[in-house]
DNA sequence: TACTTTCTGTACCAATAAGTACATAAATAT
DNA sequence: ATATTTATGTACTTATTGGTACAGAAAGTA
């Protein structure tokens, strides 16, 4: 181990109250005091080990997509798009039933802004983009294999599905409890098209 | 007119001023400085006329919403719910294709917020929640008229609708131009049940 | 004209924001 | 053991936040 005193708290760990911290009051909102509290240590140790608060937040955001990223590749590998659709809303669900900050840190950490932040807004957008971009190719893929009818826009599908997802982040954050949504996700799994001969009757 | 000095600015046109701000900014990001520059008038003039900056912000609101659901009403009153939601849908597109703030105030203007603003962050959440209630009321109408198909859930279609144009905000705050949105607003519209017999080949 | 009422602008206030200086504590390296 | 390196906690600084006191200006009323 390198000489000096060592760190008396876990970096990952501190990251993940953070995260809870930024998702729960986003990026601005979240103060000094609030981040310091969560994570159990003190605010000049939180510079030394991060930086500042802007580059702590983009440890989070990494962490944060990291995961998302992670968990959504796994769920895209399903045989279907449809399938695929269906666990990532169902997903969407699940995570935000456990206790904690509800909703999308991609969405609400700096949906709108200060003019401070504005860089960390864009950095945002961009990390949707890249989700969006993952549906496209699936659905690009599904469409090569005959799964998808031919005609259809991969790109129109990847965003609607997102459109979808970001307006479940909007509800979930503004308080519906994230069941009511499995209505609604039914709906739109049941939008994606399929050939006439898969169709099941009502 | 009642004595005194006049007031040199129009407030309803000061309030629009204040609503733009907040629409870009949100509500903690807009800084009284933000306000009082758009709206042409000098601190104290803002606080003798509207309060403080919640009071603003609830007029600025107020207005917006006035003017939302008049839209929403209108358009609603398309002869089918499915008319209706195309044209909900495409006012959405409409609405951010003009310059200025882009977004939905009632998603974007405190979807997260610090501790103070949480008062207006379930202002907000109400707000939106009465929008879905007009759409559920269309979409129960819909049903009683034949329009929808008996079994659909006037209540998970107006979820998916709204989750939709919350996702909509999303993406046109994040830059999105406007007309990209239109295909995705077909495939959404496209996934209202419909009877068999109205449905038109791919 | 004098008086009252209300608005406007400068200049301020207290509270909070993010960020840091510095002395001290705790570890490794020699 | 001593020196070196790094982390910690108290206490500070500067800038900005929302909000206001107060003097002067501009109108109506008598």
């Amino acid at each position: 181990m390198s000489a000096g005193r060592p760190r008396e708290f876990d970096t990952n760990a501190a990251i993940d109250k953070a995260l809870e911290v930024f998702k729960q009051k986003g990026y601005e909102g979240a103060s000094l005091p609030d981040l310091t509290s969560a994570m159990g240590i003190s605010r000049p140790s939180l510079y030394a080990a991060f930086g500042n608060k802007e580059e702590l937040f983009q440890k989070a955001l990494e962490r944060y997509n990291q995961k998302m990223s992670e968990s959504i590749g796994e769920v895209l590998n399903a045989p279907t798009a449809r399938a695929a659709v269906e666990q990532l809303l169902l997903n969407v669900i699940d995570n935000n039933k456990c206790k904690g900050a509800k909703g999308c840190l991609n969405v609400q950490a700096a949906l709108v802004c200060g003019d401070n932040a504005e860089g960390v807004k864009q950095e945002l957008s961009s990390r949707r983009a890249r989700i969006e971009w993952m549906l496209r190719q699936r659905f690009e893929r599904a469409l090569a294999e005959g799964d998808l009818p031919a005609g259809t826009s991969a790109a129109d599908l990847a965003c609607l599905i997102a459109t979808v997802m970001y307006g479940m982040a909007v509800q979930v954050n503004g308080g519906i409890a994230p069941d009511t949504l499995r209505g609604m996700v039914n709906m739109t799994v049941a939008a994606i098209p399929q050939h006439a001969s898969q169709k099941k009757s009502a």
